[in-house]
DNA sequence: CAGTTCTTTTCCACAAGGCGGAAAATGATG
DNA sequence: CATCATTTTCCGCCTTGTGGAAAAGAACTG
């Protein structure tokens, strides 16, 4: 589940190991079924808690349960402001002239992360957290960026997730999913036809020569974001893709 | 800095360490300053370093500087979402009644840091995230806890982190601030007159035996949050604290 | 309330894993 | 093209983390 990279340091991975695993319960874990899900032995799993405690990563209930720190709060709102801080002008600036939510979202091991957002003014709108995150075979920002990996990296991270499906229009099949990749190249964007959520459309392109790949999507109900809406977005998304590419390089 | 309990794992410490320091710089920082602010080894930090981008919690930009990751984000989302939750709906009862925004804050190696907060409706509010970590002496949330902790703790955390004036009133000197505390116990609540921003009157009080120290307050402009609101305010906040303080042990 | 079982925490001998000095790559600067 | 600054790799030493075993606490139970 971990990428682990060779010349890591294994006890800051197991930490971190710790952390995501409490995240992913999404709050609490008692120490024996912490070491249980990460197939390590009770002690060392104490020791590392015991740190992360220390330090305010991680705090103990009363029930003698952990729970992710406070201090975490902190970190996460700075990465927030930093990832998307550059962004977020483009982004605004794609919302006032489309009247949907435009998301930014990179590779992070094998998924997308949402790492910017400008939210659309509409009442009824997507529901899209920044930090979260979604597989690439279904969604329109992560098929834009593995239209631009080379297959067998394509491949490798298929083989790695899999391509669970969230919705009936979700592609199933890895074959599928090169095809559409081969039709995103050709025309330029990826569509999304409520295969991350019935109902939902959305319209991607991915940010040229990004360190980390990257794209940027519109998105909303199908009733609002209409093919036609597409032949007026395409344009605003990849010029603002360009222009982010640019201050990207740039800086 | 950083609050070292013995029994840590080294190179854990380090990495959040690192983290932290990002942080600090509110983004971005080559290798070699890092090492220089840490007085680490450079390395050592590069070693863990590679360790953090491999796991996405830190990046590296095309410049070679380093930043935090976005994986970071999810984890302060989760974070901020199980620490606050439970707090949540009682913030949010007090909003509608005193119509001032409510903050909740821990204390955290030595400051208070905010772990929920409910915005008031008004449009010129207080600007306060959730994660903002300050300094105890000049708070209404930081004094009201210190006035529930032991003398010679108090004197402990002043003298690790030292007492910076943030305005002109904030206290200055030890005497002063024992003093305010003397005073805070006998009434029951800590008010803060500009102390951590000019104009910006504050009302608070602590949380009964919270197993980590955590107070509760109203703030927003002199002229909205005046005295007299503060005879509305103190009930309903002590009344608040205890609610939560139930919920506390209960769970 | 002793007896049983589960979980959390402490202890400690062992050696794996991390450390950091030194040197090699890489890239910036004049 | 030489020089300087910074990042990255290498590798031997030994500190530091590891995890089995056992103790200390909670939580059930008859």
């Amino acid at each position: 589940m971990a990428s682990e990279r060779s010349g890591s340091v294994q006890s800051v991975g197991r930490a971190f190991e710790i952390l995501e695993q409490l995240a992913a319960a999404d709050g609490v874990m008692g120490l024996s079924e912490l070491a249980e899900r990460l197939q390590l032995p009770v002690p060392t799993v104490h020791r590392l808690m015991r740190t992360l405690v220390g330090f305010g990563y991680a705090r103990q209930l009363p029930s003698r349960q952990y729970a992710l720190g406070p201090r975490l709060i902190q970190l996460g709102a700075v990465a927030t402001k930093t990832t998307g801080a550059w962004a977020q002008p483009i982004l605004d600036g794609l919302v006032r002239q489309l009247g949907e939510t435009v998301n930014l979202a990179s590779l992070e091991s094998d998924k997308m992360i949402y790492v910017a957002q400008a939210p659309s003014p509409h009442a009824m709108r997507m529901f899209t957290e920044v930090g979260r995150r979604v597989y690439c075979h279904c969604t329109g920002v992560g098929k834009s960026v593995l239209a631009t990996l080379p297959e067998e990296r394509v491949r490798a991270i298929i083989g790695r997730v899999g391509m669970p499906p969230q919705t009936s229009h979700s592609i199933a099949d890895v074959d599928s999913l090169l095809e559409e990749l081969a039709a995103i190249r050709r025309r330029g964007y990826a569509i999304d036809e409520g295969e991350q959520e019935v109902g939902v459309r959305c319209f991607a392109v991915a940010v040229p020569n990004a360190a980390v790949p990257t794209a940027l999507s519109v998105s909303g109900p199908a009733v609002r974001v209409t093919t036609e809406m597409g032949t007026r977005a395409i344009p605003l998304l990849q010029a603002a893709a360009r222009q982010l590419a640019a201050e990207l390089s740039g800086s």
